[in-house]
DNA sequence: GTCTATAGGGGGATAGAC
DNA sequence: GTCTATCCCCCTATAGAC
């Protein structure tokens, strides 16, 4: 039943991540979901009992595929502030939101099912970058007064502050500017081992 | 017609600013509204053109309560780190959300007139850390290689971010969590000059 | 200026044929 | 497993009386 295999379930998914990508979850609607996916209502609701779990598959894909880009960025191969640098300075299309974390304002945080898979998308990447913070602490890069989870909280909140500067200000410059801001901090709370 | 001194045009848009509050732009109905205010169908539309509008009345009376309290905040009469600290560490109600930032990835942010209240908003929090930030670096207490526009970047978008960690994590400590942060950079960048 | 009544359209879901 | 047809309710707005 939650099985892959049956073409239409997969297209219903993907359309809906396209759409709560670009909408959100209130303003998306089976009608939209269908007439993206080619699929007709019935499969919709064979497939799922209703809106909310189609859009659990979808996030929780999504939260997957967003996952695995940041553990690629979070290599142990490479010097831990230079992971932190490049998970800041990784390219974003700041106008379009947070693929997951632009749904945290929506009612359906209060779903459980659907706050999941965003908590822990935010989660994994405070939690790759509190790891890189330690370990560069242990080396005695990061300055006295700082520290690591603290700084992890900071790099994450200003990236998802970003997004919604850019949203807000309708300009791309707005969350540049913020995430300039964090790797001068950064670079201004560490020592130049790395 | 936009003058205050009808007694419902002024509960219409006092519902509205609680439900924007609460529920965001698009999950607030003109008959919640209504329902709230104690208003007719008719008052309202007698009143604005439509839901956009009565929005944008309410949004732009919130920005400026919101504004005014910013202004109290950065009195010229403190040190200005002091302001910036005091910004930083308000009290705020982190699960409910920022009460204008939390529409930034509403489709209303497309409607110009929904979008500059918040912007106006936002926009003047980053001017006040900012002034405060250069006063502070005129008087040598900021670290060289920080910016003060991109430090007050940070600031503010940490502040954002920390909303959206609050309410994705379901934890007000989520938000704590970076604001001490932010605390603890904002230490590390400057001197204890105050 | 305020009210009730009503309208057209979409939201989310169900029924039942194929 | 997929489809079309249909349902009820709410959304936003208009009509028109008072």
């Amino acid at each position: 039943m939650a099985r892959p295999g049956s073409s239409k379930r997969e297209a219903i998914v993907a359309a809906t991540k396209t759409l709560l990508w670009e909408r959100g979850y209130e303003a998306t609607s089976p009608r939209d979901v269908l007439a993206l996916s080619g699929a007709g209502q019935g499969s919709l609701y064979h497939h799922f009992p209703g809106k909310r779990e189609v859009a659990a598959a979808a996030l929780t894909e999504m939260a997957e595929e967003e996952i695995a880009v940041i553990d690629a960025l979070f290599t142990p191969g490479t010097p831990p502030l230079e992971r932190v640098r490049a998970y800041l300075t990784r390219e974003r299309q700041a106008l379009r939101g947070c693929r997951l974390g632009r749904l945290a304002n929506e009612s359906a945080m209060e779903e459980p099912v659907l706050r999941a898979p965003v908590a822990a998308y935010l989660g994994r990447i405070q939690a790759c970058l509190r790891a890189s913070l330690e370990e560069a602490a242990a080396a005695g890069l990061l300055a006295p007064g700082i520290e690591p989870p603290a700084l992890a909280a900071v790099l994450i909140a200003v990236v998802e502050g970003g997004y919604v500067l850019a949203r807000v200000h309708w300009d791309e410059a707005a969350m540049r500017e913020a995430i300039d801001g964090a790797v001068q901090v950064l670079d201004g709370v560490t020592r130049p081992g790395a």
